[in-house]
DNA sequence: TATTAAGTAGTAATCATTACTAGTTATAAG
DNA sequence: CTTATAACTAGTAATGATTACTACTTAATA
């Protein structure tokens, strides 16, 4: 893999935030950097960049993609009412079946976080 | 919620097996009992039964929606290779943290199966 | 057995993502 | 330093899984 300002671009906007974003939020904040930047450019380095294991995707229950450069293993925490995603520590540990090799792995809760519950 | 035969053909085809098979699938088997079931049918089924959590959804690293009927806890393990899952066990239980309510979780290792390792 | 709201088949539409194309550029070897 | 070339890009068109729509059907209740 050669080295890109666009990819770099993108990795550097999303490790500097927690947020955990989607595919567009990224494209905005890139294109303050880059503003000619395609969008199918941004799609095809967020996918490298997962494939290479540089960052994390995850998806809301309303299936949206979202992001995360933040590797250190976690669990993460998805709101089905307002979406957000909060970070959490891993409380559930599985292990791999004898002979099969495992790369990463990903740990989803669903439910209600604290604001939404507060809002009721 | 109303009684569909067409739901419930959906969740038995689903219940019958252990393949974690996608919609398309699904489609297809059930057609075998309901010939004229549509497709828009099986994904309108299929999304209220994961919002009823009578069934539960995940996807491969391709991005591919796969289903499961088995709603005991348990975690999974999606062959990056051939894109076939594999049943876990959970060895410690989660617990949601303070003032969040957790609804259901997923847990989901990506890797090389068995069989893929072998075959090198 | 009449009412009605939930569900359905069939088809059209959506939209997030990917594919394509012609041009650009990082990188390494001469 | 060239030069070669394969990776990468912008811009745009295409894709395809999923959803929306419409007229019709049916489960559930009184």
């Amino acid at each position: 893999m050669r080295y890109s300002l666009q990819r770099e671009t993108i990795y550097e906007v999303l490790k500097a935030t927690k947020s955990h974003p989607n595919a567009e939020w990224i494209y905005t904040q890139v294109r303050k950097q880059i503003p000619d930047i395609s969008l199918g450019t941004v799609y095809r380095n967020l996918n490298s960049l997962v494939e290479s294991r540089r960052i994390d995707s995850l998806e809301t229950a309303l299936k949206e993609v979202r992001y995360d450069a933040d590797m250190t293993v976690h669990a993460h925490f998805v709101c089905d009412k307002c979406s957000k995603i909060f970070d959490m520590e891993i409380k559930a540990k599985a292990q791999s079946p004898e002979g099969f090799e495992c790369n990463y792995e990903k740990h989803i809760y669903y439910g209600i976080c604290k604001d939404c519950k507060d809002k009721k």
